[in-house]
DNA sequence: AACGTTTTGTGCGATAGCGTACAGAAATAT
DNA sequence: ATATTTCTGTACGCTATCGCACAAAACGTT
């Protein structure tokens, strides 16, 4: 299995026998834009480490669009909750950015688990981080503005994509958002007036993340704390 | 340590020899309203299960008063996260409701943890039923209406005190939605109107929780389903 | 080149909730 | 008995966002 370091920041933090050992049971594989690799309540099929792609977990609600509680990307991997015994994804999981991911059987992953209790801990730091995340997104979605929070995915996507483009449309940006489409192009029609952003018909160009962590509501910015203290 | 059945759902989900076991270290002890029992970010200093007391966790965010991210009474614990191998408290705790708790030292805990694999398999079916919560929350708080949240909030908590009577005074319920309190007092107008509640100065009664459920947004529903599939 | 589709801009009335303020009523303290 | 504090009702202008609709522009397809 190709491996480079940087790859992954999660399976980096593994002992480098651990790593070769869990690689060997792991496919790198292609996953598609709105590819759905995991359902709300059903059995997770396999588990992934993104390598270049990035998952949107959506939170599906009755009568209304899916809202996304969260991304995952390189730092990251989909079906941690594995660890807790339980077989079912709690959420929706869908491709935001093509890309390759490590994909692993779910039977070798929990073999994994049993196994290397180094990598039991990495999922333990990683699940806890997931925790404060979700909890900070509740507080997010009632107290700031949806041009603050635009702001803030778009850092948080811009660090998952491998250039400065984000493609999205405004239509599925207002869907992670939980909001109307026509919000999101008013607020992202201003975020470019600043000349912090640049977009054409799905693609997003970043212009200046300074003025983009400014007009966002910090949540961004305390997100990657969060990370970075559990996984240094 | 005196120990009734129905006590605490989540304890009596362990095996009896393990529950002496554990209660061996326990202290039943008072809390009182407005305690804070964990702060974010910093060590727990005690590990509880509440029998008649009931625990708010809260998110505090800057420039707004913390914003209630979820609930635990008698069918939870305060402390679950420390299986997570991490001592500190992801979210504040404060006391919404005065009642006895069982209290553990946080070292007793751990090494429960690390004794009791049934006890250990019960937290994580536990955390896992924390997950969905939180990330139902998201949703609520982006789509429901704050009459709908507070009718949800109320049933939530009425299955946590003894009686038909919740002590909170509009204001506090504010707190807990992330809402300004004359929100809640016109919201909580209503259902009084409707004869579904009946309140004064701080003392709410509920009338009538069927017609509250069809009120709320159907995420108190969902949230004891959840509940219940993990310990039927 | 013509047509349909997708994406974005924009407008406008409706609405929920904000922010703030004030007043009356009930409880508590002096 | 009086004063003070707490709790609730209410009012009013303000703002963000909804909900919907329509048009223009860009793109893709045949």
């Amino acid at each position: 299995m190709p491996f480079k370091a940087r790859d992954t920041p999660l399976l980096e933090q593994l002992p480098p026998r651990v790593l070769s050992q869990i690689l060997k049971h792991c496919d790198l594989v292609e996953l598609n834009f709105n590819e759905i690799i995991a359902e709300k309540d059903k059995p997770y099929k396999k588990v992934y480490f993104p390598q270049t792609a990035f998952i949107s977990l959506m939170q599906p609600v009755a009568a209304h669009p899916a809202i996304e509680i969260g991304l995952i990307g390189k730092e990251g991997m989909l079906g941690a909750s594995l660890m807790l015994g339980i077989m079912e994804s709690p959420f929706r999981a869908v491709v935001q950015g093509p890309g390759t991911a490590y994909s692993m059987p779910v039977r070798d992953f929990q073999w994994a688990i049993n196994k290397h209790s180094s990598l039991l801990k990495v999922l333990y730091r990683y699940q806890y981080v997931q925790i404060i995340q979700t909890t900070r997104v509740i507080a997010c979605t009632q107290f700031h503005s949806v041009e603050a929070r635009l702001a803030s995915w778009l850092l948080l996507i811009h660090d998952h994509v491998h250039t400065d483009l984000i493609q999205h449309t405004h239509d599925q940006l207002a869907d992670m958002l939980g909001v109307l489409r026509s919000a999101v192009t008013i607020a992202a029609g201003d975020l470019q007036r600043r000349k912090l952003i640049n977009y054409a018909r799905g693609k997003i160009n970043i212009l200046d993340r300074i003025g983009l962590k400014d007009m966002s509501c910090g949540c961004y910015t305390t997100s990657r704390y969060d990370y970075a203290k559990q996984f240094s």
